[in-house]
DNA sequence: AGCCCTTTGAAGGAT
DNA sequence: ATCCTTCAAAGGGCT
């Protein structure tokens, strides 16, 4: 049953202990589904094992005590979150230098591509460095580099405090690190970065962790105006690796990208990064690319027309093409694209099916699987690549990539009651993935229950921590439980929708070290997440009394364990 | 070559 | 406020 902190707990992991998500009967029923082969019941077992220590207390203790006992790895995280919000405070403020030579110019964080540890695939990429935009633009070379953590130590060798870890080998933050590299070859560090310590375990060169350093972000040429990593509060304390090299290897988000603007110029204006000019290769000037930019000619290829153009100056280009060939700044990525960017290739191994249709069908399953604590971090870390997506490019809208691709078909929506009743829908059957799946949970799996059925009812229903909230509620996704004890305060069952105030990217929500909960906040978070309900009959959609409501609960149980082709398609 | 498929979530326009 | 559409990743399949 969930219960809110009422003592303004923001604390994640606090609030982990403060929230119970999951009843006993909820386990077991997670149990049955899921025991569908050895390796989902040691998935189940070790899920069971994490969610009973994440709930031990909060089952018991419901109507005891609830506060959060101190655990070192939530230590750290607030420290974590806390220079994160320090940074934001700063870039927010304009972070200004404050010490020679560049005092009185606002700092900008950008991923450091050039760092040639990042170039090479088989060392961790915590060793991710940053640069500072300097004010304009200074040419200072090889501008203050700054690593944030610089053994390439496994995670799982290095660890020494405990930090709040994935429970996968590769760190969800994979993801957002892994801003272009690709078009920068390994080299050796340049001397003048910033200064470097010799990790003492494993001998590797590294810099000081800001904490070993100023704490107003040191100034010096080579770790001017330093600030700690926008997603901090997961990046690993000095020694620590957080992140690893996923299995299919070191891509970015954002492939073949340009960093065509001014970092400056898109910080300090409020224009659409694609209006900005680009250089031929799309690169900026400094050599700094983002992630998020793409330019069909790179992303095509480098040896295409558009290059040969530029380079003999054909003027033959139509205006067309060159407006096609604008950079393109992609999208960040939500919660489960990271996730399905971080697992895909985890299934992939696991599983004998290669299509990526199928594949997903999987990781959107599993995805429900997770527990809400893995959602969060999820979550969490979408949202910090949007606040840093629109740090980067304040006028970029998500319009601005309308028509970048092709306008899709018209999905499978009816434009008749005529169609919605008699057309079978040749798209989403999973029939063709059932023989080879029996290994993977596939969406056909075993009895069929697996499919589309998360670990619970409540996961389905559960709100996602509300997009962009707070941090804590960002964290802490309420469970929009059926379950009718409790809930008698909600006099009608909840309706799917988006939460309001979901694009709330903003700086000044994020930078929220320490936000209150809002109950109000917190029960528009346990609303956001959109609920199938069209498979519902409409007598249950109104649902009030407690026992409409495990009806509904009981109802909704029964669809998730429908293989999918039973609640996509018409019911016979 | 390029779209389709398939997933969830975010965003923004339309109603 | 809600609904609808599009895009983000991925890569085999298909036209």
């Amino acid at each position: 049953m969930p219960q809110l902190n009422g003592g303004g707990g923001d604390d994640l992991g606090a609030n982990d202990e403060l929230i119970s998500f999951k009843d006993e009967g909820e386990q077991e029923e997670k149990i049955s589904e899921n025991v569908s082969s050895e390796r989902d019941l040691d998935e189940v077992k070790s899920s069971l094992v994490n969610e009973s220590e994440n709930n031990s207390s909060s089952s018991d203790s419901e109507q005891t005590d609830r506060r959060p006992r101190p655990r070192p790895e939530l230590e750290i995280y607030e420290k974590q979150r806390e220079h994160f919000a320090e940074a934001l405070r700063r870039q927010q403020d304009g972070g200004f230098f404050k010490g020679p030579p560049y005092a009185g110019y606002p700092f900008l964080m950008i991923p450091d591509i050039t760092n040639p540890y990042l170039s090479n695939g088989s060392l961790s990429p915590s060793t991710r460095t940053y640069l500072q935009m300097k004010w304009p633009l200074l040419d200072v070379p090889g501008s203050a580099a700054l690593k944030d953590s610089r053994s390439p130590t496994p995670v799982h060798l290095s660890n020494k405090v405990p930090v709040v870890q994935h429970p996968h080998h590769v760190h969800p933050l994979t993801p957002l690190i892994t801003y272009s590299n690709e078009h920068f070859s390994p080299g050796t560090p340049p001397s003048h970065l910033s200064p470097e310590i010799l990790d003492p375990k494993t001998g590797i060169p590294r810099t000081p962790h800001p904490s070993e350093l100023s704490p107003y972000y040191p100034l010096s040429p080579g770790a001017v105006g330093q600030i700690p990593h926008p997603l901090g509060w997961l990046v690993p304390q000095q020694g620590q690796h957080m992140y690893s090299i996923p299995p299919g290897g070191f891509r970015h988000p954002y492939p073949a990208l340009a960093m065509n603007a001014s970092m400056s110029s898109l910080v300090s204006s409020r224009f659409s990064p694609h209006m900005v000019p680009h250089p031929p290769h799309g690169l900026h000037q400094t050599g700094i690319p983002h992630p998020a930019i793409v330019s069909p000619a790179i992303k095509q290829e480098p040896s295409a027309d558009s290059a040969s153009n530029s380079t003999h100056g054909k003027p033959s280009v139509p205006m067309k093409k060159e407006e096609e060939k604008k950079p393109h700044i992609k999208k960040p990525l939500n919660a489960f694209m990271l996730y399905m960017k971080e697992m895909r290739a985890k299934v992939v191994a696991e599983c004998t099916l290669k299509e990526s249709a199928a594949i997903n069908q999987i990781l959107g399953r599993r995805w429900h699987s997770l527990s809400r604590e893995e959602q969060a971090k999820y979550y969490e870390l979408a949202r910090k690549e949007r606040q840093l997506h629109s740090q980067l490019y304040p006028g970029w809208s998500a319009r601005d990539n309308y028509g970048k691709r092709k306008k899709r078909k018209r999905d499978n929506k009816p434009d008749s009651p005529e169609e919605n009743n008699f057309s079978p829908q040749p798209k989403k059957q999973c029939v063709p993935y059932l023989p080879s799946e029996k290994m993977c949970d596939s969406p056909t799996s075993s009895h069929g229950s697996m499919l589309d059925s998360p670990a619970t009812p409540s996961a389905a229903l559960a709100s996602p921590a509300a997009p962009a909230a707070t941090h804590s509620e960002q964290a802490q996704p309420l469970s929009l439980t059926t379950k009718p004890e409790g809930r008698g305060h909600h006099s009608h069952f909840p309706l799917p929708g988006k939460a309001s105030g979901s694009s709330s990217t903003s700086l000044s929500s994020s930078t929220s070290t320490h936000p209150s909960i809002s109950l109000h906040s917190q029960s528009a978070a346990l609303l956001s997440r959109p609920i199938p309900f069209t498979t519902l009959p409409p007598s249950l959609l109104s649902a009030s009394s407690p026992f409409h409501q495990a009806a509904l609960h009981s109802h909704h149980a029964l669809l998730q364990t429908q293989p999918l082709s039973l609640v996509t398609k018409s019911v016979e």
